[in-house]
DNA sequence: CGGGACGTTGATAAGTATCAACGCCCGTGG
DNA sequence: CCACGGGCGTTGATACTTATCAACGTCCCG
């Protein structure tokens, strides 16, 4: 496996990024010294594995930036995506020995790591953790059951127009909980909004149980309906945001604001 | 909404049929007791809803004997399935205030039930329950991202295999923590089994992301192909299972056996 | 006997995949 | 400096899988 260790690797949990958001959330100043003493970073180039698939667990970590990609594959290649971790996202099961998927690196990546075993023992002595892990792995299960709907009952032009407001909706999520632009998301006025995708067309494809050539057309055919506008390949400006989520299909619930729960 | 109350419901946690696999598994006698003060059961006909999308959620439950369902819906009426509830299965989620999707029975379902507010005081005392409930969720969790690949990946025909390879693997499971027949499951010997499907075609439709008429056509193949064999349309037999397990397109994982983790 | 729920099968249509060609961009090496 | 090649993306022509529309069969219950 090759991956470089963090030259000046970030070191204080109080200054991280993800400090409100991971599985460390609701931690005390005495439960970060011990989590502070257990991590390490690692950092990964775009394209590199993370993980394999069935290889054993070693680590479990939260992303700290850029974006990774959970992927199962069949005997015949034919790959779908399972997960989509943006920073803050967990990586790994407490109690697990071998991973169930392969993780990989999309964009670069770091992630701060603790080793399985002392993790699963922290996990025990720490309710915080424990809660907090809880709290996402739910919030994950209701990610995966909404992405059900759209691989199972979703037309092309729909899914890539979900696809689209599921990553506006957790850029503006990531943005907010840290006060500050992350990805070129800008928000500056309601109803329009643009950030950059943090795929290729082949991973978008991989997300969405499609094949690349369609994920293309579709994006063209939302580019010349005046849906989206593009700049580059990557940078998606959305002019009105209620016809994008028209066309997303979902039940009228607004998307991009909190998600019908609580 | 219309639901009985169980006559002579059943009273004691010692003698549950799910004891050893729901959230309450790992209990302990003084904590059964509390449980046992706070449950009640309902029941509710095939067909019934238990729980409609976006309602207030004013209980969590466990399945006890049954099947039930949770689907999203799209507006034009396109459904999905998103969860299959065997007994021991869960129901809610503990701070969540509204149902996310809507929950019906498939057969005759008892639960037993929890009122939400009491239920998530437990939690946070009793961590038994919790760490079951996140054991849960993580096994949940596993299964969607499986799903997630058959809905995206799989061909019609791989569908249907994985469906009932995915039941009896399940009944198998629940058959073997009950050391009794479940559901007119029966593995008289290796490689030979046979089951009743709990869903009816439409069901396994929205469960696989297919039409009814797309169904019954792949399971008129796999019968015809002597993968499987019928009597009536709810009782399947599988002369041989490896077959079924290749015709469902799973790298080659034994997906009766426990899923590659652990 | 009639009607409705459920399931099967056939004919045809539609959506997406497949195969193929081409364009753009960028890094490498002659 | 320019040519080449590879990664990525787009577009077109065609094939194939699955959806749609329709008819019919079975079973059960009123």
């Amino acid at each position: 496996m090759s991956w470089a260790v963090s030259p000046s690797g970030q070191v204080s949990c109080e200054s991280c990024p993800i400090r409100h958001r991971a599985v460390c959330a609701r931690c005390e100043a005495d439960e970060f010294a011990q989590l502070e003493s257990m991590k390490f970073y690692r950092t990964y180039e775009a394209g590199q594995t993370i993980l394999f698939g069935g290889d054993p667990l070693e680590f479990v970590a939260s992303v700290v930036s850029g974006v990774a990609m959970a992927t199962r594959t069949l005997e015949d290649g034919r790959t779908q995506m399972v997960g989509l971790l943006l920073p803050s996202d967990f990586i790994g099961r407490p109690g697990r020995k071998f991973a169930p998927f392969t993780v990989s690196a999309a964009t670069d990546v770091r992630l701060c790591c603790f080793r399985s075993k002392p993790f699963a023992n922290l996990i025990e002595a720490t309710p915080h953790i424990a809660q907090r892990l809880l709290e996402m792995t739910l919030d994950e299960l209701d990610a995966a059951r909404e992405w059900m709907l759209l691989l199972g009952r979703k037309t092309a032009r729909e899914k890539i127009a979900s696809f689209l407001a599921i990553i506006a909706r957790r850029y503006a999520a990531l943005a907010q909980s840290a006060e500050v632009g992350v990805n070129g998301v800008h928000l500056p006025a309601p109803q329009k909004l643009s950030f950059d995708l943090p795929l290729t067309r082949e991973s978008m494809s991989d997300y969405l149980g499609l094949t690349i050539e369609t994920v293309s057309r579709q994006i063209s055919a939302l580019k010349r309906d005046g849906v989206i506008a593009l700049e580059g390949n990557r940078h998606v400006s959305v002019p009105n945001l209620d016809r994008l989520l028209a066309e997303a299909g979902d039940d009228s619930e607004d998307v991009l604001h909190d998600s019908a729960a609580e």
